[in-house]
DNA sequence: GGATCGCACTTTGCATACAGTCGCCGATAG
DNA sequence: CTATCGGCGACTGTATGCAAAGTGCGATCC
């Protein structure tokens, strides 16, 4: 066999792995509401699989801080407080400040078409209102910022507290799809223009203002 | 029942924990090395339990770096590359900089003394060459600076990066308990006098010093 | 002799079974 | 009527069983 460049086959998908995604998305969705008791059972029967793909899951969930394993007692939705979703916020702001400002390091002029091209999708999502595809576009604006930046760790890091951010946020406020995509504009420019300072501080006022979202409800 | 102040019980610990910081301990202490394949079947064995804790162990541990899972073959023990490594040490400078303006900002006198209280500890451990009891000491005491700090989702993700960035430490220095701890008094004064800015550049010092010990043997 | 195919063994992935624990609810005594 | 105790039901924690996927080795053909 010639050495020749392919792409690795994709694998089988582990049932786990699905069943982690449905589970997320359930939580993220509203379905499952901060502090409900998942019974193993009964999501098994729901999704159509045994008691163990659940666990695997819901055992990687708690890694990731989604759910709280009470030994002998199950898992239970994560219930965000106040002080710990400032926390949270606070943490997003450092990576993802540190995020900006590697991509503005790096990037090439194609890497910054990819990111407009993004944000032309998801203006293009928020038009029409369709809030699950803007949740999903704006997952992958920062997906791809934190690659081009180039830390992988960094990124998956992001990529978790990110998600986490996401939810919370949609727990206070359900309808809006959180895209903020004039900021986001900004934020390529200053990439494009390699500006690391600038990057970083639009990165750093984006996840501010998400916090000032977050406690406003609540004030009132 | 009269209300008092009382700390919850000590729940039974689940075998996935036991099991999880045995593998902890059995990677971090060289016993098994970075690509070796972990065979479920053999761990329970060893560890006298079935294959069940074992796998719930296992991907927690994936979900933290410690080991890969790749679908149908198993756990192999992760493989860093230098240039993960690298980033590895970016993402905990950035950590644990942060961790270390925030103790700043709140530390009173009686968590000062403490600080000095761990340090003396880990000096007298590092006097005595038990390297062990050096590298305990050492977490315990980025986790007592990141407690002062007060952002507990900050804690946690610098004490798992921390953990790894020390078992890397250790593949290519075995020999040293990594123990600068004229540095950490240093951090400590900082942290006394409430100098934030300081703190965190001594923090990032620290790390970056890790890196140089990191990069000499190989440059050798 | 070298490459290829096929088979057997190993190991995982998922399902199921069993036992221990916890919490709830009703019964009972004060 | 209230508080406590005991039993019952439900759920988790752990173990085991079974089928499928993968790997490596040896036989076979060129």
């Amino acid at each position: 066999m010639t050495v020749m460049m392919m792409r690795p086959l994709p694998r089988p998908v582990p049932l786990r792995q699905s069943v982690y995604d449905a589970l997320i998305d359930l939580i993220v969705g509203g379905e499952l509401r901060p502090g409900q008791h998942m019974v193993e059972t009964d999501l098994a029967r729901q999704l159509g699989v045994s008691r163990q793909p659940i666990r695997e899951a819901l055992h990687r969930m708690e890694a990731e801080g989604w759910v709280d394993l009470r030994p002998s007692q199950g898992a239970f939705v994560h219930v965000p407080t106040d002080s710990e979703v400032d926390e949270l916020l606070d943490v997003r702001a450092l990576l993802e400040a540190e995020t900006a400002r590697l991509a503005a390091r790096e990037s090439s002029p194609a890497q910054v078409a990819r990111l407009r091209e993004i944000s032309r999708e998801g203006q293009a999502a928020a038009a029409v209102a369709d809030f699950g595809e803007a949740v999903t576009v704006n997952s992958l604006f920062h997906a791809e910022v934190a690659a081009i930046g180039g830390n992988a760790v960094l990124a998956e890091l992001a990529d978790i507290v990110g998600r986490r951010v996401q939810w919370y946020y949609r727990l206070v406020a359900p309808e809006r799809g959180h895209g903020s995509w004039a900021e986001h504009d900004e934020l390529i420019d200053a990439i494009e223009e390699n500006d690391a300072d600038r990057a970083e501080s639009l990165a750093r006022k984006h996840t501010e203002r998400t916090r000032a979202a977050y406690h406003r409800p609540r004030e009132a």
